[in-house]
DNA sequence: GCTTGACCTGGAGCGCACTCCAACTTCTAC
DNA sequence: GTAGAAGTTGGAGTGCGCTCCAGGTCAAGC
């Protein structure tokens, strides 16, 4: 909530309807913006590029262009990232092959250690 | 190289061997290790962690367990974080298709206030 | 010999994205 | 009516991971 309130300061959301106390109630439209921000978020883009997406909307269907411009480059900078990820995923799959080949190289050798300290 | 000045003081890699002019001179140990470090990073493992890491490392084979341990809590993370990123992306897919299908509109509806402005 | 450029040092500074704070109001339950 | 929880405000503070700085040293090229 913390956050939601620093997203409004910043602009990247509206000032929701308040309610008869004067409380923030977040319309389901909020809520689905609020939705798309943070997987926008997820996906690496900093907050102030999602202001700029966010400046856009205010235009309506006429910055549509643009706003599809900066989705296709974080499409690819998704893309990228998950190729990124996946590279370093054999990295680690490679190395913890690794220990359990150490590991079964010490589970050969006990026995034979026991052998010779019995 | 701040980069890696700074890795050195925090005792993420150990101080390298130094040439006539007291120059650092990474050797090839020195550059995997460098290199592996990147990929951790690279998946979001926190500075505090890769130290951990880099102190078990220190002790050598007798620390595989934990060090195992570690690379194999990064992986499932790494997984869940690509599987997170995939979800994001057809989120994005989705929106993207929603600016061409309005785009098409507009393709649609020009020809038409052309006629009738003509 | 003298400039130039790359590296050296310890330490300060920075950008990002929150996150916490004290002081206050408001609704809810007892 | 009173205690407590859950919101409100503007502003300050935090943690992370670098990144930059001033002032110094050194080796190489002209």
């Amino acid at each position: 909530m913390d956050t939601l309130r620093y997203y409004e300061r910043i602009g990247l959301i509206d000032p929701p309807a308040r309610d008869s106390g004067g409380r923030r109630s977040y319309s389901e439209d909020d809520l689905g913006w609020v939705g798309f921000l943070s997987c926008l978020r997820m996906t690496g883009m900093p907050i102030r590029l999602m202001c700029e997406y966010a400046r856009l909307r205010r235009f309506g269907t006429s910055s549509a262009g643009p706003r599809k411009q900066i989705l296709l480059e974080q499409r690819t900078s998704v893309r990228e990232r998950i190729a990124e990820l996946q590279m370093c995923l054999s990295t680690l799959d490679y190395k913890i092959d690794n220990y359990e080949m150490i590991e079964r190289r010490v589970a050969e050798l006990t026995p034979l250690a026991q052998e010779a300290t019995a």
